[in-house]
DNA sequence: AAATGCCATAACCATAGGGTTATGAATGAT
DNA sequence: ATCATTCATAACCCTATGGTTATGGCATTT
């Protein structure tokens, strides 16, 4: 085995966070959840970097399967993934819950 | 002004979802959410890392409001901040909430 | 067949980032 | 006063990463 406290879930975990870490990928990403299925070529035109580095970026989400690509002549078409998101949520509720668990008495207090 | 598409909240979301994508940092968090407020020496003996480092996660936790501090003496005690998760959870709450209605007709079919 | 358009990959650059050891500033203990 | 403990910062190394331009492979158009 190689790192005990690092499963396939966390590895995905992992993989998640750090592909909704930067900004242009969360930017495309967005795009997809509000438009559905686009393009290389349409993202590069809202994305403000180069078409490689959609490409990229593209491929980083993928591995971290919050999107589906599908091949159509000489066209790559990206989609928001469904249940894509949902180790993230799933870790989020596991800590957000020990969370405000932990604070619930404190609720109100901070701003 | 510098970016449109940055404002201050993004600021932040940016800042927490960084903080969140490197697994050390996240079981740090992950520990203080646990057992509550934790010295660097605490953090230090379970985190696999050496102090300096423990230093720098909770210092980047800190400027992703993710965690308060508290120095007592010579000891420094960090504890996970009460609704520090607020603006990555309403990020995934607005797009979990499209992406599923996007995706609602889909229900069940994708693994 | 030739030209054009779409995309991924390669090569490259600069910076950010995780890790270390060394050091110094405080505080606490002797 | 001296010694020990706790922590943050600095200096350094190496890898990862966001960005670019250049290139080549296919598909479509003409």
């Amino acid at each position: 085995m190689t790192k005990i406290l690092q499963d396939d879930r966390s590895a995905t975990i992992d993989a998640q966070f750090k592909a909704l870490s930067d900004g242009t990928r969360r930017a495309l990403l967005e795009h997809l959840v509000r438009e559905g299925e686009q393009s290389v070529h349409a993202l590069t035109a809202i994305s403000g970097v180069s078409q490689p580095m959609v490409s990229r970026h593209m491929a980083k989400l993928k591995r971290a399967e919050l999107v589906t690509v599908r091949r159509a002549g000489r066209e790559t078409f990206y989609a928001a993934r469904a249940k894509g998101l949902a180790p993230v949520v799933q870790w989020m509720a596991v800590y957000g819950a020990l969370w405000s668990q932990r604070f619930t008495a404190l609720e109100g207090i901070e701003a």
